[in-house]
DNA sequence: ACCTGAACACCGTTCAAGT
DNA sequence: ACCTGAACACCGTTCAAGT
């Protein structure tokens, strides 16, 4: 059972040693000694590692999938794009700079892309057209990405430099006579209030459109 | 004067290595040769690979800070906003994988950073706290970095791979079901009309949010 | 102060050969 | 069909030595 490796145990793996390791440590013969295979006998199953990386993103998706699916149904869009959003920000989350690295990749398994159908009709049934539907969609994706991006670069540089993210260091080294910018700094929330009140504005946009 | 190198010339010289390039054969030793120089030479003005890469995202947060400062004032934070997005955009598309590169960098110039200041002072006067203000600039930045990610992925992806760009093998490869998640691919639009409608509805969330 | 020469410990990938 | 052994052409980085 532990023994001959699958494209799907690869691609677990490679999940699991980005997690521990990071993205620098996540290499071919890292993942190799890990399944307790010489480097070689990865290239049966996956054509590069560009490959590799696509099929690690869209593992990620059929997860988002799969969480939106286990979530109660709502009145409608907003309780939908909301519901989205926070399982795609979940996802991300755990996986070190899972944004930067997950987003823009090809999405390689059809069915992933086919979930979106039944969110589609739904909003079909409130007015929407399959644009609209798909600009939503895509936009609140767009947002996600780059607040989650922006969060886990804020994380790892918390990290690996405290010193520089401090308020006071940050104050010094802006110098003198930007007084709303340190004083932003200052009152800059994290993590989840900060992403549902972005998501809030997101959110009234698209309101503000389908009223229109 | 051409020989020497310089922090400024290694970091312009990187930036148009990537763009001839590409991010892969951004390499130290393909730095160094055409820079006319042994590649350990750059360890006497950049710590590393990760700074070099630092600085050239904070040279392009420079550039979009002297295009945005080039730009006539406009009549409030709208324009404002706009005007910031759309110099943000221009200056990652023209380098390959530009804004998946370049976010979630630290910036090292504070005076970068500092260029916010007469802005927040304008929305000030229109009744907007450093808070409001600091809350809208990210989230701005967060759409515009999701949103040209995506656009660059998919240029990208038209030209390594045309066949599978195509609606018609889009269609077949999404099988039958699925009308809706079909007419929206048939609908998608690009470029600058697929911007400035999604900032549009980013810009009217922020505007939904002030009135309150 | 700034750069070279030479080396170290790695990479991703290919391919004949084994089973 | 699936994996190993061995090799190829690279990497980023360090450091003594040169000027």
């Amino acid at each position: 059972m532990t023994k001959g490796i699958t494209r799907e145990r690869i691609v677990t793996t490679a999940l699991e040693l980005l997690d521990d390791r990071g993205m620098d440590d996540l290499t071919v013969r890292a993942l190799a000694s890990r399944l307790d295979v010489r480097p070689a006998a990865l290239y049966w199953h996956v054509r590069n590692k560009q490959e590799l990386l696509d099929e690690m993103a869209t593992e990620v998706m059929r997860r988002v999938a799969g969480a939106f699916a286990a979530v109660p149904l709502g009145d409608g869009w907003r309780d939908d794009l909301s519901a989205y959003a926070r399982v795609l920000r979940a996802e991300y989350l755990p996986h070190r700079d899972g944004a930067r690295i997950f987003s823009g990749t090809r999405i390689t398994d059809p069915d992933v892309v086919r979930t979106k159908e039944p969110l589609f009709e739904r909003w079909a049934a409130a007015g929407w057209k399959p644009a609209d539907a798909d600009d939503a969609v895509d936009l609140v994706t767009a947002f996600v990405v780059g607040f989650v991006i922006e969060e886990q670069a804020r994380r790892q540089a918390a990290i690996t430099d405290p010193a520089r993210y401090s308020v006071g260091q940050r104050d010094a080294w802006l110098g003198d006579g930007v007084p709303l910018v340190k004083q932003a700094g200052h009152l800059q929330d994290d993590g989840e209030q900060r992403f549902e009140r972005h998501l809030g504005i997101v959110l009234a946009g698209i309101a503000a459109r389908s009223d229109a």
